[in-house]
DNA sequence: GAAAAGCAAGAGCACTGCTCTCGTTGTGAC
DNA sequence: GTCACAACGAGAGCAGTGCTCTTGCTTTTC
């Protein structure tokens, strides 16, 4: 008899077997997961699933709070050990799309529309904005480092605003920096929603790798990363 | 008896009757629209609908092929009568805005992730680009003017890709005038779904309208329709 | 060992998209 | 004017959905 239990173990390995079925039929048939058919893939009735998670919305949280965490982690780690900021953003994005190329339905999950009378959590909000962060983290290195070009600071009321977000979340960002991350956050964003939804059909459609790329270095000069446009 | 018959003319009024009552329910109940709901509303058999509409899929078709050439349409008049291109791509942008947050669900169906198994008809792909095609024609004549600021050239293959773009949809545009404007484009619908789908709970939440106006501002510096970053 | 809590299964409810059939009604050809 | 035909509305029905409730069984706890 372990501490916690052979019943708490069973329950914890049962949890983690429905999401992994759960993943799975996200994968193939999108974003209006059945539950009874996840149910059915483990041979089991769709009520007992319910002993699990008290609905299908929050069987779809624990989905969204692992993509997050998800996406999150392969982004921190291609910026890791980086010679400087550029190169770790531009590694960053390139990660980022990777691993929405690779299932587009969980990047749909969490970037795209909010399931119909959803409402995201609390605990959601905590690894949703590991991204951001990151993004945030890199531009304020680079100042810090003196490799950030000049940019006019902002003014006005959300001015103000984001200098209680780099109060709150930065060690020393100025709000016109976090405006910045929160920008090329969502150029990045908007530039793989447009690809994955499908905004680029019919122009770009060979090289998009090259032209997320070129994206991706607008959004670094817009920053002040880089002097080349 | 006139020409059409008068069949015609109450079948026309009826699949717009459906329509106005389907855009409703989907403003109240999101993305995930009941047929049956619809006829209920409308006093009739479920069964009935689908004389005018195939399936629930051809429904949100026509709702979506309205909804890009509505919002299409709120963007052109915007930037229609303005001073500079400047101007008339901040008045756009706002425009798209203004719509967008009327009625969410509707920018959710055209710039949101796909209804699962809903795939684009080719009726759609029309209407769809008219917005990218106004920010492509502001573009072209801010160069034309001579009020756009050189930018390097663009190389590699999407390069090629956007050149075909820009022989085929405008009338003297490069590649890299193509290239800013989806730029452009995916940094609006980016900012605007991001704004929307809740990206930016927690960080502005007072200013979204001046926050945005910064970043459309950002965007037209990348572009080089203004000089001020 | 008894009481309590956790669990799986099945039946059932209200809902969905969609199909089929069956009368009715407007329409065009003769 | 008549008559065949296509369009139409309604209803029943099928297979599927999320979710609840009850009924037995097993594990944990006292």
């Amino acid at each position: 008899m372990s501490a916690p239990g052979v019943r708490a173990r069973v329950r914890a390995e049962m949890t983690e077997e429905i999401k992994i079925v759960a993943r799975r039929h996200l994968a193939t048939d999108g974003a209006n997961l059945s539950l009874r058919a996840v149910a059915r893939d483990l041979g089991m009735a769709s009520s007992a699933v319910y002993r699990y998670f008290a609905s299908r919305d929050e069987l779809l949280t624990a989905l969204i709070i692992d993509a997050y965490n998800s996406v999150g982690e392969q982004a921190e780690q291609a910026a890791r050990d980086k010679t400087d900021e550029l190169a770790a953003f531009l590694g960053m994005a390139h990660a980022v799309r990777e691993w929405a190329l690779n299932d587009p339905h969980q990047w749909a999950l969490i970037y795209g529309s909010p399931v119909p009378g959803y409402q995201a959590p609390q605990d959601t909000i905590g690894p949703a904005t590991r991204v951001i962060l990151l993004i945030a983290s890199l531009v304020e290195s680079a100042y810090t480092n003196g490799r950030l070009t000049e940019r006019p600071p902002i003014t006005g009321r959300y001015a103000e605003e984001l200098a209680v977000i780099a109060e709150r979340y930065t060690t020393g960002a100025t709000p016109r920096l976090v405006a910045a991350a929160l920008s090329a956050f969502l150029h990045l964003s908007g530039a793989l929603s447009g690809e994955l939804f499908g905004q680029l059909t019919a122009s770009v459609e060979e090289d998009r790798r090259g032209f997320f790329e070129f994206q991706m270095r607008g959004a670094a000069y817009l920053i002040g990363m880089t002097d080349a446009p």
